[in-house]
DNA sequence: TTAGTAGGTTGGTCTAGTCCAATTCTGGCC
DNA sequence: GGCCAGAATTGGACTAGACCAACCTACTAA
């Protein structure tokens, strides 16, 4: 095998990352080479590229048009709202904040797992914390975690990302989740525990998270004062 | 080329709609046959069914695991929310609603945009709608569609699907959007509008379409009082 | 019994090539 | 100059096949 490096990433998506790159120093609407010509010059075959240029198209840097060629798109300035727990959506936006644990516990019999918004029929952890930065108060959270998939959650530290416990020491990674946000006013239990006046508007996010091969790992509902901190979604077709 | 019929699906998504079907007779973690099985069977190449399957697990219904198969995903109940207009969304709900056209003009002058939310910097329609079921408000809409792709606009109608309108009359479809989710409290003015009372929490949603090229479409902001109608996501990583 | 190894199966990735459809370019005709 | 038909170009779709990595099973050896 010699003394090559190992690649590191795949063709496709190394490949589009060297186009995304010099995007930037183009005009927008400007097209940039064709397929034909990229696969010679990466010394790969056309379907490598077409998949590279299909994830730069899917991220909305390119678009192209048949008969006529690929072009720079313009930019966007949302950065789209992927697959994230909420510690990290806080943190990938640079927001500085503090969890605190308020409640840890083991709930054996299922029928006591007060859940209005969906049901677990197992024994499962209720994790309750509460964000905030410095004075504000950033969100309430309950989470339900199965507990044949976490055994001996309640014993970890629980004031970091709770997903990457997850996979970290259990193996579980989260691929995909069902969102329902609705909002509500804050009523007198949550205003104590969140430090804010009881009849503020809030968002109310009620999340069902699975792993890749479709189990619901955990139920999670969170309540966040609007103070002007949005949701991004983006979305496509 | 004779008298066969023309396919109108293009084979990946047209097989996956079969594959689909006979899912539903299988145990859920039932294994389904190889990628060579398939091929086999349905007279395609292996990459073809790849894409079929593709499609099938990105839209949780199958789970795959390299060395050991193919395996059907437990069912989810939620229908994701993939791109819809706002009137799209209540109609693939089953949601019967009226839709009442406040006002549409034509604004000149960009500076005279009153969005607090995004910046329009040319001529464009201003269109304020509500939309109500027989007894309940259900949203205060605001859209901006910028006059140059859609000239005569405000002679149109538009108590139906403003996407539908824009892609039909028009060759613009919104292919992509942006959206912002907040929560807020019902003034005055929308309270009366919506025959709510003021200080009704709702959900706030500002949205940005764009076309296959990256162009800015719209600009629109909706504001839905919170009757038990939730905004539904699925997020993917 | 247990640990380990060898071989076959399955999905994951990539190649080289063909055919097609939409678009653009080009040259000739009026 | 303007228009039209055909050629060339470009992205879109698919094929047949190769090789690899993860996985499973069955057999073997300690």
């Amino acid at each position: 095998m010699g003394a090559l490096a190992k690649e590191e990433f795949l063709k496709p998506v190394r490949i589009s990352e060297l186009i995304r790159a010099d995007l930037s120093e183009l005009a927008i609407h400007e097209v940039i080479p064709t397929e034909r010509q990229m696969a010679e010059h990466f010394g790969v075959s056309r379907v490598t590229i077409q998949k590279a240029l299909k994830i730069l198209e899917r991220s909305g840097f390119i678009y192209r048009r048949q008969g006529s060629g690929t072009f720079v798109a313009p930019p966007r300035e949302t950065h789209n709202h992927s697959l994230r727990s909420f510690s990290e959506d806080l943190t990938l936006r640079g927001i500085e904040y503090k969890t605190t644990v308020l409640d840890v516990r083991l709930i054996e019999s299922p029928e006591m797992i007060d859940t209005t918004w969906a049901r677990i029929n197992e024994p499962s952890y209720r994790i309750e914390r509460v964000r905030t930065t410095k004075k504000v108060a950033l969100s309430w959270e309950v989470s339900y975690v199965k507990a044949r998939f976490a055994p001996g959650l309640d014993k970890e530290p629980l004031s970091g990302s709770l997903y990457k416990l997850l996979s970290d020491n259990y193996g579980q990674v989260v691929e995909s989740a069902d969102e329902e946000i609705s909002s509500l006013l804050i009523g007198d239990e949550i205003s104590t525990k969140l430090s804010v006046l009881a009849g503020t508007p809030a968002l109310e996010i009620q999340r069902r998270a699975f792993n890749k091969r479709g189990d619901c790992l955990e139920i999670a509902r969170a309540i966040r004062p609007s103070g002007r901190e949005f949701l991004k979604y983006s979305v496509r077709r």
